[in-house]
DNA sequence: CTCACACTTTTACGCGTCGTAGAAATATTG
DNA sequence: CAATATTTCTACGACGCGTAAAAGTGTGAG
């Protein structure tokens, strides 16, 4: 329902990783500063962008403060995990997507999934 | 990587649900079958869409039989795992995301994943 | 109170994707 | 060979996204 891109993506991103809420020009400010890019940005780039993720509801605007301030309005997990469930949405047989899925992680990663399952069991 | 516009998504459904490799005109019809649209497509229009596809490496063609034939080159689940694969892509935190989607599904599911991770454990 | 400046909203363009299909080319078959 | 079926080529309109100028609005300094 919400495909990002590039550099959506990382304004998510640079929200994700903040704690509080940044504004149009700080959000510039660290586009720049990521990767060699040396490419800064026009503010009315990231104001655009800010306001397209504001329509999809994936940030949250303060309108009060003057400059205004923008956070991600879920966290990136939740984000992802919204993901997951829309392409397994699409699927009508869930236990065999799930099945492979797991057949191709690491054993590692079996062991928490386990643990997970063990955790929630209980609820 | 391969995001499907609906006209793209209801072909492949097609191809996924078929034993056999299609036409573009059974594949014309099969989608004036489904649901009430009443709407015939051109068959150059299903055959734009069956090209696209195979450009994205969803479908394969045969070329040798006269009316090319289409089949799906990996099964739905395999094409909807690799969807999976692509949203945990993004996801740093791959346990805090398989945590969250975990407490999302229903009992009965749960108890599925753990029994496939039982039986891949021995693997 | 007013004016320059910071901030926001509006409008826009170019590119890529997708649904859609006509036109043109090519193969098949009677 | 000619008519018909099939495929390829070309194209257009709509929409998403990166990009940003232009226009509008609020605000603090003087």
């Amino acid at each position: 329902m919400a495909s990002l891109g590039d550099l959506e993506r990382s304004v998510m991103d640079l929200l994700w990783d903040s704690t509080e809420p940044l504004t149009a020009n700080d959000l510039r400010d660290d586009l720049a500063a990521l990767g060699t890019d040396a490419k800064e940005l026009a503010v009315t780039t990231v104001l655009t962008v800010l306001a397209r993720l504001e329509k999809k509801g994936l940030v949250e605007r303060e309108r009060s403060s003057r400059p205004h301030r923008y956070a991600a309005s879920s966290s990136r997990e939740d984000h992802t995990v919204g993901l997951l469930n829309e392409a397994l949405g699409t699927a009508q047989d869930r236990e065999a997507v799930l099945a492979r899925f797991i057949g191709g992680i690491s054993a590692d990663e079996a062991a928490s999934l386990r643990a997970i399952l063990d955790s929630v069991k209980s609820a």
